[in-house]
RNA sequence: GGAGCUAUCGUCUAACGGUUAGGACAGCGCCCUUUCAAGGCGCCAGUACGGGUUCGAGUCCCGUUAGCUCUACCA
């Protein structure tokens, strides 16, 4: 038991769910599952300026959409508000930890109070930047200036530092990046809580707390974000100053846009809501963020066709390994998740297609029997990338059409064009059959063929060429609305 | 400026130091076809650059270049 597998996804609510933040989420998800272990939500909202309810509530809500649920975190249908046995789940709730792990660490003076105020460092900064060096508290230049030997007590207005190695270096052991190194030199004494009135702690950094949790949290594997990998050598010491075994870290690169900078809604889409918006499957959005700087080998073997590109949830989690992950930034491609959705939609059930489209249509089609929805998906399904496209392309189920393109009219809708819609508008047996026979024996009469019919009708009930074969797009708009929509041609 | 990371077709990627450098998406062409798709077949396209090590380097080492991350009392 001492050995299982705790991961976590740790976002800030400072604005949306990103889609780079899913995918570190749907990695530690993966791994979790994979050692059937726990994967853990915690919100980090020590930012006090920038944290949000509703950022908070959007971040939950873009995780559930994403199928990425967690087995501990916050859950407004449990008791306190969360669900797990070490919450809560929120930063701003675990204060009292925090400053008690900080007070131990200032009576064994591995921290200490600093008076240097915020003018005094701006002053030292630029002093450093005049010099060409970079500014780091009580090193280089600045070396025996802060207040790390001066023992101040908290009968003054302070911050904490924490007081880092003086020498050697730090070394990350990374499960993905392997071995890196950190000179000393190259870090200072960090804030651990920030400034706060005097006999008081203040409010704890997110280096600090995010330490402490994963301590209490018995996180076992750390599976972040790249941009995490410099604060790595800050919390190594932390770990051992509070006598904590070190977690295995995990650095997993970065998603970047078609500029090959840091994805953003510059690229389009970027949020989590974005993509549920445009009409993609939760499952093609994992299964595409899954293969960026991943390659699922299934027995063994990589993908070696199309169909063996699209995988299920259960493959990924057999087969996921931090191993196998690699170190380098990927750019998102959209249109391989466009290709991934359209043939995850094709492989799906009439059954859920059905449901799933519910957000996007009007309200006309969640009164129409379930025979009509079935034809409706089930023609649609294979011509659709998106949920959002299947919806659009059965706009004319519910629009007809007001206007119409002249050349489309001259070239499609001749007289003699419009005397064959004539008989269609006749015709009695509208079950599937019986229209199949009246159609061909329209086009037997009137020497047509059906490629000349079909576009006759498309453009005389729709207003444009496209749209499902035209056997179920009469199905789908039905005797009396195909007469109606008729008669301003015959 | 400093610290760190990264480098295979346009993109995602595969390749015990030995392959005509493989696959997928996108693009292009042909076939199929009732429009649009889907499907089938095919084409285009890559080891950033320079040095080593080696019988042999995409793969190991060093440098160069480029990109990214961090460099906050943000997370």
């Amino acid at each position: 038991m001492s050995s299982s597998v705790v991961t976590r996804f740790a976002p800030s609510p400072t604005g949306m769910l990103h889609i780079g933040g899913v995918r570190t989420a749907l990695f530690a998800w993966l791994f979790a599952k994979k050692h059937s272990g726990k994967f853990i939500l915690r919100i980090e909202d020590t930012d006090l300026d920038r944290s949000t309810e509703e950022n908070i509530r959007i971040i939950e809500e873009g995780m559930r959409w994403s199928g990425l649920l967690w087995d501990e975190g916050p859950d407004p249908d449990c008791p306190g508000g969360w669900l797990g046995e070490q919450g809560p789940y929120r930063q701003i709730l675990r204060m009292d930890l925090y400053k008690a792990k900080i007070s131990e660490l200032l009576q064994q003076g591995k921290a200490y109070r600093c008076r240097c105020t915020k003018e005094s460092l701006e002053h030292r900064r630029k002093e450093s930047d005049r010099a060409g060096k970079p500014f780091q508290y009580n090193r280089g230049l600045d070396f025996g200036q802060g207040c790390r030997d001066r023992q101040y007590d908290d009968s003054a207005p302070s911050s904490i530092r924490f007081a880092m190695p003086l020498g050697g270096d730090i070394i990350l052991r990374d499960a993905i990046k392997g071995t890196i190194q950190f000179p000393s030199e190259s870090l200072d004494d960090w804030i651990i809580a920030r400034w706060s009135d005097p006999g008081e702690i203040g409010v704890p950094t997110y280096n600090f707390s995010v330490v402490v949790d994963d301590v209490a949290m018995r996180v076992s594997h750390v599976i972040r974000g790249d941009d995490h990998v410099a604060n790595t050598p800050k919390q190594i010491p932390l770990f051992e100053a509070l006598g904590y075994p070190l977690p295995i870290f995990a650095h997993v690169p970065m998603i970047l846009g078609k500029d090959k900078h840091k994805l953003s809604k510059r690229h389009g889409a970027a949020s989590i809501t974005e993509f549920k918006d445009l009409g993609f499957l939760p499952q093609a959005v994992r299964l595409t963020l899954a293969k960026l700087s991943w390659t699922p080998k299934i027995d063994g073997r990589v993908a070696e066709s199309a169909e063996e590109e699209i995988l299920s949830d259960a493959q990924l989690i057999q087969s996921f390994s931090l191993e196998d992950v690699q170190s380098s930034p990927s750019v998102f491609d959209i249109d391989k998740l466009y290709w991934i959705n359209q043939k995850l939609i094709m492989n799906s059930t009439n059954e859920f297609l059905m449901q799933a489209l519910d957000p996007f249509m009007p309200p006309l089609w969640l009164q129409r029997e379930k025979s009509w929805k079935e034809l409706a998906v089930s023609c649609t399904k294979e011509r659709s990338r998106t949920l959002k496209e299947m919806a659009d392309s059965l706009r004319f189920c519910w629009e007809a059409p007001q206007v119409f393109d002249e050349a489309l009219v001259a070239k499609h809708l001749s007289q003699s064009h419009r005397s064959a819609l004539q008989r269609v508008s006749t015709l009695t047996d509208w079950t599937a059959e019986g229209l199949r026979k009246g159609l061909d024996q329209i086009l037997l009469d009137h020497h047509m063929k059906l490629k000349d019919l079909a576009q006759a009708l498309r453009v005389a009930l729709t207003g444009g060429t496209i749209s499902p074969p035209i056997h179920e797009t009469l199905l789908l708009l039905g005797q009396e609305e195909i007469k109606r929509r008729l008669l301003r041609w015959i």
